[in-house]
DNA sequence: GCAAGGATGGCG
DNA sequence: GCCATCCTTGCG
């Protein structure tokens, strides 16, 4: 399902305006089983009542100060999500701009804390139906290439012991539009700098 | 009521 | 790499 995300129109139509924007990174969250997912072990707690409910609806909550934004992706009583992480951006670009601050397109949807502000989602918006509106998905027929497509550990789970190694950020590694590097760039420690090689 | 801790972002 | 930020949770 993280995958199938990739390429797809993202659009909230809000009372500032319509703003949207291509899928190109997204991570998997698995649920009872996975330790860097709010539902491990069964964990449930009010504010993740749509994390339980049903699948195709928005799951929102608010961490370091930032909303982030999941799919639903299983059916009720399955903690199962998709966190979208990363937008290029296409309509409503300028209204994207003046809500975040800054001017520079990359900089706008590239992270999961950013889109949502981008986006004007807010944790208001947490359990609402993505097939009704106002936020919703659209397929403008966008083929990803599975070569062209990463998969990466996910971000910012370290806690989550061998789960956080997992392979389950995936996004369109050509993409400038990314929260960060498909691939880490090649590291050079000081050592290897004093060795020539 | 309060302290602790993030599925982050910005700046350096 | 460090810290602001602010909501949610857990405990009392």
């Amino acid at each position: 399902m993280a995958l199938d995300l990739l390429g797809k129109l993202m659009i909230h139509e809000s009372p500032e305006g319509r703003t949207s924007g291509i899928v190109v990174e997204t991570e998997a969250y698995l649920g009872r089983g996975d330790r860097a997912s709010h539902g491990y072990g069964g964990r449930r707690t009010p504010r993740m009542e749509p994390l339980y409910g049903e699948c195709g609806r928005a799951y929102v909550y608010v961490a370091h100060g930032h909303a982030l934004f999941n799919v639903v992706v299983a059916p009720p009583g399955e903690p199962t999500a998709v966190l979208i992480r990363a937008l290029e951006p296409r309509e409503g670009v300028e209204l994207m701009a003046r809500r975040r601050g800054v001017g520079d397109p990359r900089l706008l949807c590239s992270g999961p804390g950013r889109l949502t502000e981008a986006m004007g989602i807010t944790k208001e918006h947490n359990g609402v139906d993505l097939v009704e509106g106002p936020i919703y998905f659209e397929d403008v027929g966008l083929e990803v290439d599975p070569g062209s497509v990463a998969r990466t550990p996910r971000v910012g789970v370290d806690y989550a012991g061998e789960d956080a190694l997992l392979p389950l950020r995936f996004c369109l590694a050509d993409s400038p539009y990314l929260s960060r590097p498909a691939s880490p760039r090649p590291r050079r420690t000081s050592r290897q700098r004093a060795g020539g090689g």
